[in-house]
RNA sequence: GGCUCGGUGGGAGAGUGGCUAUCCAGAGGAUUGCAAAUCCUUGUACGCCGGUUCGAAUCCGGCCCGGGCCUCCA
């Protein structure tokens, strides 16, 4: 079986056939780094991390690059509100990001290019769209020129002709068509700026990731992905600015776009107050529970993300450890079985591999000493980010009033009163502890617990 | 209006031209001092109408309904 993923350039499942077999590249568009990251912006992290993860157990060399956005007018804006400057405001929300992705299991990519250190980049790419007809100046701006290229509007299935016909906004006069789009902007005094041949000024948003991709991964590359809103404009503008400041040569093999995330069944927004950050969640939620939330659904449909989905979410893992913890002294290599790859290189179907980790957890239930069973269900986490840590600490994680040793020490307590067919005493401190947060299950092997 | 993605059982959510998805929840049973966990059994399904086919929820056409995008947005 070959990997096959659906190209939005198409619209359809297309074999993977790699620009390069012996070293793949692909490239995602990152954080703009002015808050904290919310729920849906650690979707595509966690989808491409699974991709990344795949890519490289099938290609010998994979490249990942992921981008900060560091300049942008949000950031602008948050730094006057918090009266942060710019630097310090991106290098601290820089920080968190890593945090709380790592919380989520997501690797980091092999680089991670930040916008303002490739001003030259993009001097450089405006510099050719200017000489070869793709972009004029204007009032202090450079702008693409929508006109100048034949074929603009094919990832997202826009005319041209329509989009330079009509505009639902007010249309800056300096633009010769509604459609085109600032490469160059001018700053005021108080704006962060770099002085350019064009002016002092900052880029505008589609520019760095074309010049941050090609300086990373070459004109040419296998993968770009990104959340479905950013077909259009921002994956397009990519495109435009790409194909047409390196003479016509090909950009991206394959698009890929994750689908959108509600919450509580609307379009998550500050104004109607559902708005979670991955750092709120991480408050009450392991991070391996958010991620199998946001892997549940095929990486391209919609998602609704909520509260009880969440705890569903926390519920499956809890299956998914109870094997593990049952089979804890069963020696397993990980490895990675046949059915969850097949699922995975079939677009990333990551609900029909999390269905053959239950098979295995299943499976293992039954059969607690089958240590092939075990490094298969090990192995199939370990592709999807699930399933890294020991089976006790996940279930002795999060805070209760009552610490380790006290639980401890209440067990054995109990077993006291159990020896001595004490029932109505041992079931006291069973219901001592569940008030607590505690759950008890006794098993062959002793008793085990685990906060709920 | 243009483009685009969907409508699967109580809930979540895959998939396939004929064969149990999976998980949660419900029911019954095994196990347990009682539980918990686990295991076994179990019901309700593919928006509507046509067509192709021996056979369609799966392919084709039409219709209904819903979501998203159309220069802030993952």
């Amino acid at each position: 079986m070959v990997l096959r993923i659906t190209n939005t350039l198409s619209r359809q499942k297309e074999d993977f056939v790699p620009v390069d077999p012996k070293h793949i590249r692909f490239y995602v568009c990152g954080p703009t780094v002015y808050d904290y990251a919310h729920i849906g912006n650690a979707r595509p992290v966690v989808v491409f991390d699974v991709l990344y993860r795949l890519l490289k157990t099938l290609y010998p060399r994979v490249t990942y690059v992921r981008n900060i956005t560091d300049i942008d007018d949000k950031i602008i804006d948050a730094s006057q509100k918090s009266g942060d400057e710019i630097g310090s405001l991106t290098t601290k929300f820089a920080e968190i990001f890593h945090q709380d992705m790592n919380e989520l299991n997501a690797l980091s990519p092999d680089v991670e290019p930040r916008a303002t250190d490739h001003i030259p980049e993009m001097f450089e790419m405006i510099s050719s769209l200017l000489e070869s007809g793709h972009a004029y100046e204007a009032e202090g701006h450079v702008l693409f020129c929508v006109r100048a290229m034949e074929s603009y509007g094919q990832l997202s299935r826009h005319s041209r002709d329509e989009l330079v016909a009509g505009a639902r906004v007010e249309v800056a006069p300096y633009k010769k068509d509604p459609a085109d789009f600032i490469l160059w902007k001018p700053s005021t005094k108080e704006q962060p700026g770099w002085d350019s041949p064009w002016g002092r000024g900052r880029p505008g948003w589609h520019l760095e990731c074309s010049a941050m991709s090609a300086k990373h991964l070459g004109k040419t590359f296998d993968i770009h992905g990104g959340g479905q809103d950013l077909i259009f404009p921002h994956h397009e503008n990519e495109i435009a600015q790409s194909v047409c400041s390196h003479g016509g040569a090909p950009f991206v093999k394959y698009w890929m776009h994750n689908g959108y995330l509600t919450v509580d069944g609307e379009k998550m927004s500050k104004s109607l107050g559902n708005f979670h950050t991955v750092r709120d969640l991480l408050n009450h939620t392991p991070g391996e529970a958010i991620r199998l939330a946001l892997l549940s659904a095929h990486y391209r449909q919609p998602i609704d993300f909520s509260l009880p989905a969440l705890n569903e979410a926390k519920n499956g893992m809890d299956r998914l450890y109870t094997a593990l913890r049952i089979s804890a002294h069963t020696k397993a290599d990980r490895i990675l079985g046949a059915d969850v790859q097949q699922a995975l290189e079939d677009d990333i179907n990551t609900p029909q591999a999390i269905a053959e980790l239950h098979r295995l957890a299943s499976l293992l239930n039954k059969n607690p000493n089958d240590g092939a069973t075990k490094g298969a269900l090990l192995g199939g986490g370990e592709i999807l980010g699930l399933l890294q840590q020991n089976p006790e600490s996940w279930f002795k994680w999060g805070a209760s009033d009552i610490d380790d040793a006290e639980i401890e020490a209440l067990i054995v307590k109990r077993k006291e009163a159990r020896d001595a067919k004490d029932f109505t005493e041992s079931d006291r401190i069973r219901d001592e502890l569940a008030a607590a947060g505690i759950v008890l299950e006794d098993n062959a092997s002793g008793t085990s617990w685990k906060r709920s």
